[in-house]
DNA sequence: CGATTGTTTGACGGGTCTCAAACTAAGTGG
DNA sequence: CCACTTAGTTTGAGACCCGTCAAACAATCG
């Protein structure tokens, strides 16, 4: 365990931080959380709907993506996930998957046992809260892709989702000009999207040919106009709660 | 407080039993939880997007729905809670309305404050799992709901929908003739189900024809072939965890 | 250099939306 | 009890967004 180095946890601290408050001492807690680092390959699950699961999944490294697919076999990606981001966190309450997992390129993950983290969360019952916001957090962003996909067109929604991704890249406001360094395939796109990878490429054009975005190699992807970007997809970013550290109630 | 009788926290502590295990004490301190009765009426927001909340809403009776809207205004409901939810638990760590409530018709709910929540999540740790798990379950219903409004069509995702509403209003396994309790028109159901209501009405009269669903007065409807419905909606209710009570692996 | 993966293009079809209006049921006031 | 109003349902015609199928093109890698 705890092989890359010891605080390969701080980006999760960070997470965990932009939406609680933590003690000195909590905050120690949760960088000596035990893992087991892994490999995980493009295109090939290491979580399978339904399986029961033992520890919680970290992304060190890499863009990992959630899907569930339908009675067909057609796939849907319902989340994804970058560095810093913790997967399934939610599996410790709940230990039957509820979606595939698989990496979108490669990627190293952190396994992080269900037993530390539930442990944790019952010594600092502040940990436990802290956690619980994180899943909160994650179903907010859910519903604002029920919104996107049920509500937005191709080219609306196509905007929406790269203004996300840019702005969790970047851990706060994007800049003109910065890439976003996670390939993504217009495949790939196309299950995120709810859209064809046809489709997907006319959209792409689309907001090339309007300066908003270009292509640059490997399938990634340079935000050319932030503002026309959001505005493009009207995006609004609070739904993330990467800045503002809400407050609760009680102290 | 406590005005309807003491123990209208029975139902609630109903959902979370289906969940978690819980011992006689923590029953009883859930039974105990103070809230205030208040009436919703139908087609305005009893909380409005954004809002800043001071406590969870727990529904008594009634339907109500959480609206999300775009720049435009155009609404989508993006979850549905009936009798026994407790609709937005997750306020209690986040106190930010992701979205607004409103009652689909007539509804009782029992506001409980967040501090008497957070005060139970900290003095019962075992508790403060329960209502982490809660609302990852709520976060596994919008994923459910991302791939039907994604990936299902027009007709399985009413059936789909009506499939869950079916299951949850009985609590597990619906019946042959079963008429859901719940007004909903088919205005209302087009905001649910990301259609026009033009749609929506060719689509019910789809599955009326298909002898799976049939309607009755008042904008209700009775479930005619739960079978029939069910594979007409590709549904799968272990999603929705109402029978089986998934055990942590922490004891 | 061939093999594989990802991107682009075109033609066509269909599911769903838009707009508009008629019809029905339920509730209200005289 | 009736006339009126309002909310909800139903129907039709036309347009458009996006999906399907098929094939060519480009880039990457061994």
């Amino acid at each position: 365990m705890n092989s890359p180095n010891p605080s390969s946890m701080a980006p999760f601290l960070r997470t965990l931080e932009a939406r609680s408050n933590l003690s000195a001492e909590e905050r120690q807690a949760i960088l000596n959380l035990p893992f087991v680092p892994a490999q995980a390959r493009p295109n090939h699950d290491f979580v399978k709907q339904g399986q029961v699961l033992t520890h919680s999944c970290f992304v060190l490294d890499g863009v990992v993506g959630s899907f569930k697919q339908d009675r067909d076999g057609n796939r849907q990606i319902v989340s994804v996930f970058i560095n810093g981001d913790m997967v399934d966190l939610h599996s410790a309450v709940l230990i039957e998957a509820p979606s595939a997992l698989q990496a979108l390129t490669s990627t190293t993950i952190l396994q992080v046992p269900h037993s530390a983290l539930l442990q944790l969360a019952r010594d600092y019952p502040n940990i436990g809260e802290a956690f619980w916001r994180h899943c909160v957090v994650d179903a907010g962003i859910l519903m604002e892709w029920v919104i996107n996909v049920g509500r937005r067109n191709a080219r609306k929604r196509m905007a929406h989702f790269f203004c996300e991704l840019a702005t969790r890249s970047a851990g706060g406001k994007p800049n003109d000009g910065m890439v976003i360094p996670y390939p993504i395939t217009q495949f790939q796109l196309s299950d995120i999207l709810s859209l064809t990878a046809v489709h997907v490429n006319r959209m792409m054009q689309a907001l090339r040919q309007a300066r908003l975005l270009e292509s640059v190699e490997r399938s990634k992807h340079r935000v050319l106009d932030w503002t026309g970007l959001a505005c493009a997809g009207e995006f609004d970013p609070s739904y993330l709660h990467l800045t503002d550290k809400p407050v609760a109630q009680f102290a």
